[in-house]
DNA sequence: GCAGTATGTTACTTGCGGTAACACCAGTCT
DNA sequence: AGACTGGTGTTACCGCAAGTAACATACTGC
């Protein structure tokens, strides 16, 4: 037995496989987007279907070990701005660049992580099943937006500002709507002045915790 | 020919075909979930696949059909809720109290307008986002209303808050990205900045226009 | 009668996810 | 040595869903 030498080696050949298998998996989905077919994985990996299928169970099992790679670090990023040493603002500021950073460096990894159900085949006009979710989002943030630019005063670069802020305010919206229909942490009512707090300022106005060292 | 009569009844035989189809679809839809095969929608409107083909050409257009019909009732709600004379702080949470009783009320169809591709129940083809991007979202959420209940005060049920709050800003983030994403309005840094100032409440700085009722 | 068009059908193709069933090839136990 | 075991690989198939002919039947206007 080898395993006292596996362990020093740092994987077994189980591991060593599924992680060629990862690397080819993410190839095909980077290059063929998530139409990505389990036949054309496992060519580019040089095997047949079954293999995959013995290694990740099925394709969601597929899927969640390339998601997880890619979400595990990016979370790290983030979680190294958030910690770094810098006032609030700073951090705040950090935090959201190193997100926009990471998603506008491989655009291909964030679409395949948060838009996997596009393109099925290549007709004019774009859309089908699974886009349906962002026209409405988009709708909604460019009218927020136009409302906000027609009735507030921004000053200068005022519409630009104000379809950043629709947009925004929008997916808070409904990031904020979708995590509490599913748990139900609160009444809608605190819900709805909780978030309202958070578009008056409130998380400028807090104070630090005495015991830490502040957001 | 009765175009004439048509139009005085407002629909000629096709769209009229066309609306009970859409019902039919609706009702399939909202009882069987985004998994609901063509076969079977042909089957609840009395009839067979092809006919559908020839309507919405291809699933997607159904699909598409039938959001819209969806989406802009619940945009029209929204801009009433946006156009009700109240001042601004009320305003803003009437319309999030608008959208929030409407995703409750009707959670299937939020389900399948937001989430389209879920329903674990075996053969999911393409890549599955809920599964997947959603406890990313999710999981940047919880864990940025841990860092923020950790390290501001935010007084009494501060830990509610703070995790309503964390989901927020990342849905905030991620929206305001993937449109960013999308159309390149502005530099990174104009979008970082922009966001940070929404969350430092400019929102409820600014003064109204000197033109409009104010927002 | 005859062309045109809308409505409907059955029967098919294509492509996917997923699964048997079998073959090969280490090492291991007796 | 020879049977046992576990991992890697294969071919060939199933079931199902999207999408598409090709054909049949009405109803209209000329």
């Amino acid at each position: 037995m080898d395993i006292a030498h596996r362990t020093t080696d740092q994987q077994t050949p189980a591991e060593q496989r599924r992680r060629e298998l990862l690397e080819a998996a993410d190839r095909v989905v980077l290059r063929d987007g998530p139409k990505a077919s389990m036949n054309a994985i496992a060519a580019e990996a040089g095997i047949t279907k079954p293999i995959l299928y013995r290694h990740f169970g099925d394709k969601g099992g597929l899927y969640r070990a390339l998601a997880t790679r890619h979400t595990d670090a990016l979370l790290d990023a983030l979680r190294a701005a958030l910690d770094a040493p810098a006032d609030r603002r700073r951090r705040v500021e950090s935090t959201l660049d190193t997100y926009l950073a990471s998603i506008e460096a491989m655009p291909q990894v964030y679409r395949f992580l948060m838009h996997p159900a596009e393109e099925p085949h290549q007709n004019e006009q774009g859309f089908d099943v699974g886009r349906h979710s962002a026209p409405l989002l988009r709708r909604m943030g460019e009218e927020l937006g136009q409302v906000i630019a027609e009735r507030v005063d921004l000053g200068p670069a005022a519409e630009a500002q104000a379809r950043i802020w629709g947009h925004g305010i929008v997916g808070m919206m409904h990031a904020a709507g979708d995590w509490w229909l599913g748990e139900r942490p609160c009444s809608r009512a605190e819900l709805v002045r909780s978030l309202a707090d958070l578009l008056w300022g409130r998380l400028a106005e807090a104070d630090d915790r005495a015991d830490g060292p502040g957001f």
